[in-house]
DNA sequence: AGAAACATGTAATCAGTTACATGATTGT
DNA sequence: ACAATCATGTAACTGATTACATGTTTCT
């Protein structure tokens, strides 16, 4: 139930194309949601049918054409009652915490292999989020005015991505046994 | 592609009830995977029909009858099969954020309601980790050395927690204008 | 007396993923 | 030559949620 006006926010934000919706959903706000181009295209059909969105295609000398969309009033009500509603539960699933769970039944290596590349996933993603960053640091300031509370939510990705890189070290340590967490000395 | 393997471990760990699993899917382990007691009973039919688990119905006296699921050989087979390839992609959704994120068509005081609400709903859940925290350092050392690798998956959630709690004062801040995080004083 | 917890499930629907399909342009 | 990016979509399937259904015991 969220999809929908996860897009509708986006849309108010600025207009874009299914793809280039695909593409925000999947760069800046990816850690909140995600999802496919595949699934925006077809939410983009029911929502044009309610009326919450319309599209012009625009045609590109070159490129194929592309549909470009932008909220409705009706669709800005629609984002507004949502908005004034207490959000829905957060769900996080994270398969590679089922297999830390199960470690027991894997050798030492296959752990460390694993955790490696949590680390350098998380690395990866803490350096895009600084850089964008610094990036907006660098923006006008009307766009900070405007990007205020989106740059919020990266606040967060900021933190999360910080405590999973904390975490990763001392379950290094304690695979290597350097360190005993459930001892209280 | 994660539940039918994320229930084996649990049962590796220890057998229970479909609807003692779905308690332990919402208990301890809910931070990184939740579902539903209705799914559980229909994967555990399709587990038991793979061969994977097995159960024996226990008649309680007083009570309605239930069904123990053990693991079986097969299914530890496949839960080493899984366990030994690289896990699946995390997938975090978290619809709090979106209304943040489109939070300038929101008044304060509607901002405000939603930071206090996840304010209060993650302190309890770091209370609870740190409950159980407490109970594990307590235990005999043969129960610590088996829940080794389940506890430094609660570590995690209780870094997490922490970071939420720390990003929701940032975020109460910058809502009472009493800081800009976007310039660099 | 009523709510919550124990215990199990079916049915219907909704959300999300994977596979397939097409065709042009740009970069290595 | 080959991969990647731009740009759009359909079809099939799998995963997850919500509503419904039943009956007991224990707690307030």
């Amino acid at each position: 139930m969220s999809l929908p006006h996860a897009i509708l926010a986006l849309l108010d934000f600025e207009k874009s194309s299914g793809y280039d919706l695909a593409k925000r959903f999947n760069s800046s706000i990816s850690f909140f949601w995600s999802t496919t181009h595949q699934q925006v295209y077809r939410e983009l059909g029911k929502l044009t049918e309610k009326g919450w969105v319309e599209f012009e295609s625009v045609s590109q000398s070159e490129k194929p054409d592309k549909k470009v969309y932008h909220i409705t009033e009706a669709g800005h009500d629609a984002l507004l009652d949502w908005l004034n509603k207490p959000a829905p539960a957060a769900r996080f699933k994270e398969p590679m915490l089922i297999k830390l769970f199960a470690g027991r039944l894997l050798s030492r290596e296959a752990l460390h292999e694993e955790v490696d590349a949590h680390e350098n996933r998380h690395r990866k993603t803490l350096g895009y989020y600084r850089e964008v960053e610094q990036r907006l640091k660098a923006a006008p300031g009307e766009v900070k005015r405007r990007y205020l509370l989106p740059y919020m939510t990266m606040r967060l990705g900021i933190r999360l991505e910080e405590a999973w890189l904390e975490w990763i070290q001392e379950v290094r340590e304690v695979l290597n046994e350097q360190k005993d967490p459930l001892q209280k000395d």
